[in-house]
DNA sequence: CTGAAAGCGCTAACAC
DNA sequence: GTGTTAGCGCTTTCAG
């Protein structure tokens, strides 16, 4: 394919376009940017140009001094594995790659996992290289990401966590379901359903969607006047809701339900229960929570509090759009919850 | 810089920290190289300013210098569930991520879904914004991305497909697992056990993996004597590899084995197996492909052929890395199998 | 050892 | 309409 003898050009430059077509870069560039100013005979001479050389703008020079890049990031503080092994991301990725679709920004995303204390993710993101940033699952102990919302257009997903983990501050944008609300709906359900021994499973401590479902479970337990000491934390892992299962048992035998807070920690507790021969939902109902693909595809259709993962995402990257456009988006959102009931509950 | 350098605070340059340390804008550039000529009083001097500017340096900027972005792009043709629903990605992402980790490189995730098929990604990997690309599950269809090794060093993992859908041009460079090996060592232990009607679920067609898996188990089956007719196709995903056990009982009843392309699919056809009354392994033996997640988490544990997945992630990084160093690495490297046995043969 | 000067490839006033 | 002229923030000879 190599025809040419000729030494290897390199990726040709706006000023070879130029040249070719015979006109002043200023005007090759007039044509990229599809400025209205251009003859059709100049316009055709150019784009003839461009694609004879299948020329392609190079974007550090074009981020240089437009002051924006064009692309944003997403940014998970997780490892690889707990990324991809909750389904929860493909929905949120899915609806930030379906938004951005419509823009001309591309995603970009980072791997920022702990484990790792290089500051290279804070390096990429503050030198220059996105104009934004996505923040999902972010914990408490993440101190820059708590931080470079000062210096670039960032939203989360989920309430971000300050450092002393309460609320999110005023001036952070995010948008979250409304998890106590939904817990609370999980819990109500329970104990409609006539259980009174009602339990739970938690997120991580660190993780604000995790303590906002503990609220509601506990508030939908003393609304109702029950004990709400039945709790067991896990990690939003399989094995982490199979070992807090455990744990429940152990301590509360009278245990006549679970509300877990995540659908992929009950996948775990159900392996549990099967074991220490509890029949679900005979002898323990148990109410999940996302409506995730564990929900449907376990040994028990699982009863589950639905949020709208995917609308979550195009929703994160609506709001940051808006704020690279210089509007004034909301800076909270909150996604309504839903009950669905199987078989579980 | 005619206008009184008041402006707004935006990202501090270079320039500024030169000004505060009081030295010239070379010089400063010279402390962040770690040029080793520097005076250690200058050189201290320069990081309190940087320091107290919290100065990150412009990456356009010194892209558009140094003609290199210091990124490399992990392009994955696949939709956002696809990707993250398989475990075999997590994998290869996380020793992509390892290798990078140890380097001065950002991994830069690109989902490049059919779906849309604009061409913002290939413009961004033609456009500077990477120095090298690697890139996963590659289908026939994706001509762009057949291309792209042209202008960009890329790296593939698994033999990338031609347009032909036959071999591998021997211009690229890949990693791959030896799939045909693997996939003869799984049906050959199928044949050892005593079974003979031993069929297969393959992956898309349009994936050398697949082909190759297919291959291997046509290879063992003749070097036996035995028939290669009892086929069904799948997809690698696990609604798939039930459909495609359905197919293969139907038209196939005395089946007494599968050999099966992916642990995922695996997981499907057993669900299948177990609906149509059929014991694993009593009448029917099940191997499977990966050894991931699936393969110990269902119902049944899996014999299954297991690839160094994380492995081809740190293989498939070097090899870019190498190529980006100017190197030059082996263009095609094999990494072997192993068939794990546990319960389902 | 350090500074001055010349661009990297592109866009954006400002002229013509 | 189209060309000219300045830089965007950084690295890098080349002098001193």
């Amino acid at each position: 394919m190599t025809h040419g003898t000729v030494a290897a050009p390199g990726r040709p430059t706006l000023e070879e376009v130029a040249r070719l077509a015979g006109v002043s870069r200023a005007t090759v560039s007039r044509v990229i940017n599809a400025s209205p100013r251009v003859s059709p005979e100049v316009q055709a001479a150019v784009e003839a140009a461009i694609a004879e050389l299948n020329y392609v703008p190079n974007r550090a020079a074009r981020s240089l001094v437009a002051r924006a890049t064009m692309s944003i990031a997403l940014v998970v503080p997780e490892d690889a594995h707990r990324f991809f092994g909750d389904p929860y991301f493909a929905d949120i990725v899915q609806g930030i790659s379906d938004r951005l679709d419509a823009s001309e920004y591309v995603l970009n995303l980072q791997l920022a996992h702990h484990s790792s204390p290089s500051d290279k993710t804070r390096r990429y993101l503050l030198g220059g290289n996105v104009d934004g940033a996505l923040v999902v699952s972010h914990h408490s102990g993440d101190h820059f990401l708590a931080s470079i919302g000062q210096a670039l257009p960032v939203v989360f997903g989920g309430r971000p966590m300050d450092e002393e983990g309460t609320a999110g501050r005023p001036t952070d944008y995010y948008v979250d379901v409304d998890n106590r609300h939904g817990a609370l709906q999980g819990t109500r359900y329970l104990i409609e359903s006539g259980r009174r021994a009602i339990g739970t499973i938690t997120g991580p401590r660190d993780m604000p969607a995790a303590l906002d479902r503990e609220t509601g479970w506990r508030d939908a337990l003393r609304e109702a006047g029950l004990s709400d000491e039945r709790i067991a934390h896990g990690d939003f892992t399989a094995d982490g809701g199979a070992r807090a299962a455990g744990e429940l048992l152990d301590r509360h035998p009278d245990l006549d339900a679970i509300f877990i807070a995540s659908d992929l920690m009950a996948s775990g507790a159900l392996v549990t229960l099967a074991e220490r021969g509890r029949v679900v939902p005979r002898d323990v109902a148990v109410v999940g929570y996302d409506d995730s693909l564990y929900a449907t595809r376990g040994p028990i259709p699982l009863t589950t509090v639905a949020q709208p993962t995917k609308q979550m995402g195009i929703v994160m990257a609506d709001t940051l759009l808006r704020l690279l456009a210089g509007e004034q988006p909301d800076r909270v959102s909150l996604l309504p919850t839903e009950l669905i009931r199987r078989e579980s509950a």
